[in-house]
DNA sequence: CTCGAACTTGACTAAACAGTCATCTCCCAC
DNA sequence: GTGGGAGATGACTGTTTAGTCAAGTTCGAG
């Protein structure tokens, strides 16, 4: 067995097995098994099941953080950005299930969708990483009303809007284990904006 | 302790504590405290916690449909069908509300992305229920366009674009506890369909 | 070499879990 | 009135759960 990497182990084999199912079908011992790593060890490393959950929210959350700076990357037109996020969600949906054997969709809307009642540290990550993705999107909005590429209005609302209409296409997604919706998004989205479809490249 | 009723009992406590909770969150001891009834009696009325969580989707959904069948009444013009769907989404998160602390979005689409991976009988009847919600818009989509109030295209298409933004829109309002994204459906939804808006009374 | 900190191990607990069962009670058809 | 079926009851089983712990092992710094 390779030494040091218990905890990344424990944390990786957490996403795949809450991922694929949900944050209560998972327990403590699989999430061990998976891993290969002794009860004993994990409580050396996490003080809780849910310790270790905000702890692999915040791993993959970072793993995507660098993708999605690339995908909104200032050096482009907001639109454009706009544009690449639709794409990379059906393409980086298309990863997921090669790697998963199916579509899952977002993961921490899928944890923080679950866990939403009692307000424990893994509902609030959940809701923090939410915000931080929308975040993006609200960025883009902006710029591109900024610059007259969308007509003026609160972005924020804009932005909450687009969200909604993204996440629901994940979420059926999921549900339904089908791509046709992602891979329509390059087109489809900008209806949310209350545009007809992509922009011009010349416009 | 009234008699006879156990049985329904036990399935409104099932739709209480899962809608405002989870699935995997919600033990059958907890439901029978919930219900006041006797472990040896529900599993006299039901064969499994699987056949309960069944029969309460089965119970919540036809608790539904006429209500459904009222929004989406043939009477009425294709558009307003959907204009009324819209409101009725919001009016009812406020009942929800007010009845159980917190908006909860859809209670099938809750059990339905929880219970995705292993394909058991409870999330065939989820799959099942949302299909057949997404049947009552896809009709109505249908009956604008062949009267000319949408232009014409893929119904089945438009009603799954709408359908996901709809959804969408509830699971964040559940996220967040947060009525405003529903309550502006009856303006946005449109937006998904590829309208600017909400359709003129005289057009 | 040696000490201590980081890490590992497997056996352990107490509670919660789904599900079982023999027995009891009620009430209605006959 | 009585036999039988529907329903109620609580004690029970075996398993799984999260979490604990004392006794290990490993390994680099001094």
């Amino acid at each position: 067995m390779s030494r040091g990497d218990a905890r990344d182990r424990l944390i990786q084999a957490a996403i795949d097995l809450i991922w694929t199912s949900s944050y209560g079908a998972v327990s403590v011992d699989a999430i061990c098994e998976r891993a290969q790593v002794r009860k004993g060890s994990f409580y050396h490393f996490f003080a809780s099941k849910d310790d270790l959950v905000v702890a692999a929210l915040d791993t993959h959350w970072s793993s995507r953080r660098p993708v999605l700076d690339d995908v909104f990357s200032a050096s482009r037109a907001p639109l454009e950005r706009l544009q690449r996020y639709f794409t990379h969600i059906g393409e980086r949906q298309g990863e997921v299930r090669g790697q998963y054997g199916r579509v899952l969709g977002c993961f921490h809307h899928a944890v923080g969708s679950e866990c939403v009642q009692r307000p424990t540290a893994v509902a609030a990550k959940a809701q923090e990483i939410s915000l931080a993705l929308r975040r993006y999107i609200e960025s883009a909005v902006r710029d591109a009303q900024a610059e007259g590429a969308l007509p003026s209005g609160d972005p924020v609302a804009a932005a909450k809007g687009l969200f909604a209409y993204v996440t629901g296409a994940l979420a059926q997604a999921r549900v339904h284990d089908d791509l046709e919706l992602l891979r329509q998004l390059p087109q489809t989205a900008w209806l949310a904006l209350g545009m007809a479809g992509p922009p011009k490249p010349g416009a």
